[in-house]
DNA sequence: CTTGATGCAAAGTGTTTGCAACTTA
DNA sequence: TAAGTTGCAAACACTTTGCATCAAG
């Protein structure tokens, strides 16, 4: 997946005549940790490989890989942003527990459709969703 | 609805054993303004009623007014908080146009239903959820 | 060698907080 | 008159931006 996400963002780097520098190569490489980390966890992570990038170039480079597809963005309702890869995943939503903070994800296909058929409905085209059920975990009932 | 609203808070300050000010009467009354406000919308209607009002006090009203259940927070994911009448109205979600903004209420019990199963399937206790639909509104497609 | 990218620090956002003066119950 | 509330400005957390310098193509 590495080799799939490094192949979307090398061409989408292309068509926008922009360049594939070493500060990118790193972000994107640990983009690609599981589960959902915030820009400055990600800083954190790109710092152990190369201690001069900067916070810009991490946020800067964020809204490439979020624009290309590789990454998605999510918003826990804390404030700020988590992502997550995008690539070769199934869409899903998620359960966020608001005691110890998990997050579970889970897909639901009736769910979807029920969704298109509501926006049909509405004459309303839906180009992406976000469900978030907020609760508590099975650790934390 | 200012009424059921005005009790609702009026006891859920007394039980707190906070004060009922003129400066909360205030941001109550226009807070009960239909559709989705900012707290900086909220603050400028404030002020037309009493312009010594300050941003702080809204913020800190704001609080209570979503703890006692008069008022929910919604995110819709541009980084700034929304907020809408919640005294006895039914549950809704949303569609949030992504051209011009716009934000479409819709009910769906179904969708809720297999929400609770979905829940029951990984041992969740769900207290709220979110359930948000972006995409192009009808006259926006 | 041209155009875009980087690091830095400063500037923005939206929201929260410390504090002395002031109101409510 | 005790306890909570207010306005103000400063502090916050997160993100974005201007700019001179640097590197990719």
């Amino acid at each position: 997946m590495m080799r799939e996400a490094e192949s979307t963002f090398t061409t989408f780097l292309k068509k926008k005549d922009l360049k594939l520098t070493s500060q990118r190569r790193t972000i994107l490489r640990q983009a690609m940790h599981d589960g959902h980390f915030s820009a400055e966890k990600l800083l954190d992570f790109c710092k152990k490989e190369d201690p001069t990038i900067s916070k810009a170039t991490v946020y800067r480079t964020l809204a490439l890989l979020k624009e290309s597809g590789v990454l998605e963005e999510q918003d826990f309702g804390d404030g700020r942003k988590l992502y997550e890869r995008a690539q070769g995943r199934k869409h899903h939503d998620h359960f966020v527990c608001i005691k110890c903070g998990k997050i579970i994800e889970f897909e639901n296909e009736p769910i979807e459709r029920l969704q298109d058929s509501e926006a049909k409905k509405h004459h309303f085209k839906i180009v992406y969703h976000s469900l978030k059920l907020f609760g508590f975990c099975k650790s934390c009932v």
